[in-house]
DNA sequence: CTACTAACGTGTATTTTTTACGCTTTTTTG
DNA sequence: CAAAAAAGCGTAAAAAATACACGTTAGTAG
């Protein structure tokens, strides 16, 4: 290997997803605790290297699968993280990731995850991750914030029925804001983005709350 | 190298700027003839292989300097780019920009640019270009649009004095639409990063306009 | 069984932001 | 010097965001 190959040689990409969850209010991110060195016993997000043979949505999708056995998530690409010493073994170029599920997926989850040696952590009771994933980790929530704002990945959070008030309580954790009741319930239904299924549940309250579902199709749009 | 090598190694990363001005109200984009294989001829946007010992920007800003001259520049990520073919020799991810240059300096760079075998294109009338880049075009000009109307990249297009009403051309040339110039004028002055500087000057118009220039510190906000 | 409380749902008033547009001023042109 | 073109100033209407009053439905204490 001549001087300028040295320049260009021995890279690599990771592809790297931070998965979010709500639980009873607080927003929480799936953390794989790593079983090889480099970060040996180290808490990371779930990711790995990307394959010759796949793009980036693929790999990163893989990884999820592979480090956690989640097979179904929307995942949304929101930004690179290149720092020359990102990853002590060579140069390394992380493409970032986030992608949430609902709490009722949770709990369908937690044997995989536990054997998986991967577990949920509340945002701010994270560790101290390895490679640069704490960094990663503080932008992904930033940007989960922006994407709650606008619609798609909101249908993520909720794919079964829920009632205003329980999508609202998501909505505050996710953001660290209190909302007016009725202003909110204006907003989300002056959307057209879900219906009302007839039905009524109670959820925390005493009279019961309507449910709603989204509906099939939802066109991307601004939601404050 | 083993099987398993295989799927890794032999990877790099590219970091590519798409360089816009506007030019007597046409949007332009600054391509650059390809000198080696493969795409030898072909136009494409800034751009090259990062190194090693670099960081993201690093490398996007040296190759902008080696590549057309340009050696002060602004520019802001936007996106990744990682389909498995957009490359013929070896998988490559690409990292990409968005720069703006202003009218004036694109007069003086214009012989810089010559001898760099560069040059700017209208965005309706660009060639088919090598690699991937029509694609990483198409997304860098939406990204455009999209930070023109938040503050900070305004003000690399227009570094110096200059009138409302030219402000204004240049809005309208990115996004591609009218605007009222009374409701236009009100909301730019209504943002407070521009002040007064007491003179004027004509422009196209008969009366003459009030020069205007960028306040030092702008802070990030959004404009429309 | 009744009264009280907590949480849900509906409606309306107020404020702020956005959009529309009339009118005056300054300069060029015929 | 009158007409036209472009800049600038101001106000009115429409739309969006915010604040808040009031009625409804269940659980709970006595």
């Amino acid at each position: 290997m001549n001087v300028k190959d040295k320049l260009y040689k021995n890279q690599g990409i990771h592809v790297i997803t931070a998965i979010f969850t709500v639980e009873q209010g607080i927003t929480k991110v799936l953390l794989v605790k790593r079983k090889n060195e480099p970060f040996l016993g180290d808490w990371i997000l779930t990711g790995g290297a990307l394959y010759n043979n796949e793009d980036l949505l693929s790999g990163a999708k893989r990884e999820i699968a592979e480090k956690t056995g989640i097979k179904e998530i929307d995942i949304y690409q929101f930004g690179v993280f290149g720092s020359v010493a990102r990853s002590p073994v060579m140069r390394m170029v992380a493409v970032a990731y986030i992608g949430v599920i609902d709490s009722k997926r949770v709990q369908v989850l937690r044997e995989t995850l536990r054997t998986s040696n991967a577990d949920w952590f509340p945002i701010d009771r994270v560790p101290p991750l390895g490679y640069d994933h704490n960094e990663i980790l503080i932008e992904a929530l930033k940007e989960l914030q922006k994407k709650i704002i606008s619609s798609t990945i909101l249908k993520s959070l909720f794919p079964g029925i829920f009632s205003l008030p329980e999508l609202q309580k998501v909505y505050e954790a996710i953001l660290g804001t209190k909302m007016d009741r009725r202003n909110f319930r204006k907003k989300i239904l002056s959307l057209d983005l879900i219906e009302d299924t007839g039905e009524t549940a109670k959820f925390e309250g005493k009279k019961p709350a309507k449910q709603y579902r989204f509906k099939k199709k939802i066109a991307e749009k601004k939601v404050f």
